[in-house]
DNA sequence: TACTCGTGGAA
DNA sequence: TTTCCAAGAGT
């Protein structure tokens, strides 16, 4: 154990990424970087990251920032609970903590957002915890190191992993500890095609002796993924105003702003979907004009395609039945509202539209 | 335990 | 085009 962790920092010391959060060891932009690289490519994060630092420099700033600009700042990095999470525990560490991060592990990981992992990786980063921060990258690496050979969810694999992650650490800086582990599964130990000959802990590496690599860690069958057909309607006023929708709570893209709309059920037609949702969701109904676009795209657990159409308003004032708020808004200003993929989509095509006539 | 929650890049 | 899946958390 003690070979491996030494072969590990040797490769650390000489292969490093350089990256912006790195050597970083405020608690805050740490925070925020681990949050951000959640489920996401560290080439996305960058320019995020960057971005957020210069807007949000100080947890004290993004505790006095509206929530508006919180999202507008995240939209395009997905999962949004994370950047309302980051906003609620700012405001949380403010009140409470006096504005100062805590450092007990435990304590971090009742904080919004911070699960086991994030409280490992700001511990052991920022106050040197000796604690293992198991993301899915040390996760692989153990498993080839040890050649598993079953999926990793049970909870005997995670005391395994674990075990494993505690012998390994010894007497061994955390923090550098972790992000060794992370720069050799992003760069060497790759899932799909590991590059073995270049790794430094090959040697160590159970796996790559039985020539298994490939297959590990073993990885349950997903189910499939459906796709759903869905209709949204710009509709726009005498006032050349378009209306847009702020999302509820609890489901999907959450506070984020979207054309009125829905899921086309079995057997209706489009125009028969969307006067149904305008119905549900507003109180009214619309005359449908001319077809906007069509729009694909592929969320975690399902698709959709989307077909969005120019709509006037042919009853009563709407209604925020559903949404959290409803607002009147210009071609100009839907660029200052947070939105998904697909209704930033639409909401582009709509501004390229020129004058808009039905 | 298994499912929900986004998006984009690579193969 | 499709499939995979990336520094996970919450329920």
């Amino acid at each position: 154990m003690h070979e491996i962790s030494h072969a590990l920092l040797k490769w650390y010391r000489k292969h490093q990424r350089s990256l912006p959060w790195r050597g970083e060891i405020d608690p805050y932009l740490v925070w925020v970087s681990e949050i951000m690289l959640q489920q996401t490519r560290v080439d996305t994060v960058i320019p995020y990251y960057l971005k957020w630092k210069k807007r949000f420099p100080t947890l004290q700033a993004l505790a006095a920032a509206p929530e508006g600009d919180v999202l507008l700042l995240w939209e395009g990095l997905g999962y949004y609970s994370r950047a309302r999470n980051l906003h609620l525990t700012a405001q949380l560490i403010h009140e409470k903590y006096g504005g100062v991060f805590p450092q007990d592990p435990n304590r971090l990981r009742s904080l919004p957002g911070i699960g086991e992992y994030t409280a490992n990786a700001i511990a052991s980063i920022c106050f040197a915890v000796p604690l293992v921060a198991m993301d899915a990258n040390i996760k692989r690496i153990f498993a080839r190191l040890m050649d598993f050979e079953e999926p990793l969810t049970s909870q005997f694999a995670k005391t395994q992993l674990a075990n494993f992650g505690r012998t390994l650490l010894g007497e061994i800086n955390a923090g550098d500890l972790n992000q060794a582990l992370m720069d050799l599964g992003s760069s060497i130990c790759l899932p799909g095609d590991p590059n073995c000959e270049l790794c430094p802990l090959s040697p160590y590496c159970v796996s790559h002796q039985n020539g298994t690599q490939t297959q590990r860690p073993v990885m349950k069958k997903k189910k499939e993924i459906p796709t759903y057909q869905v209709v949204a309607a710009a509709i726009i006023n005498e006032h050349g105003e378009f209306l847009l929708a702020k999302r509820p709570k609890g489901g999907m893209l959450p506070g984020l702003w979207e054309f009125p709309g829905g899921k086309v059920e079995a057997r209706e037609d489009d125009p028969t979907a969307l006067l149904r949702e305008i119905s549900e969701e507003l109180g009214t109904s619309i005359l449908i004009g001319k077809k906007i676009g069509g729009y694909r795209h592929a969320y975690t657990h399902f698709r959709v395609v989307v077909r969005a159409y120019l709509c006037t308003l042919d009853g009563p004032a709407p209604q925020a039945l559903e949404a959290q708020e409803i607002k009147w808004v210009t071609r100009e200003q839907m660029q200052g509202f947070a939105m998904g993929k697909v209704d930033r989509m639409i909401a582009r095509d709509l501004c390229g539209m020129g004058s808009i006539l039905l």
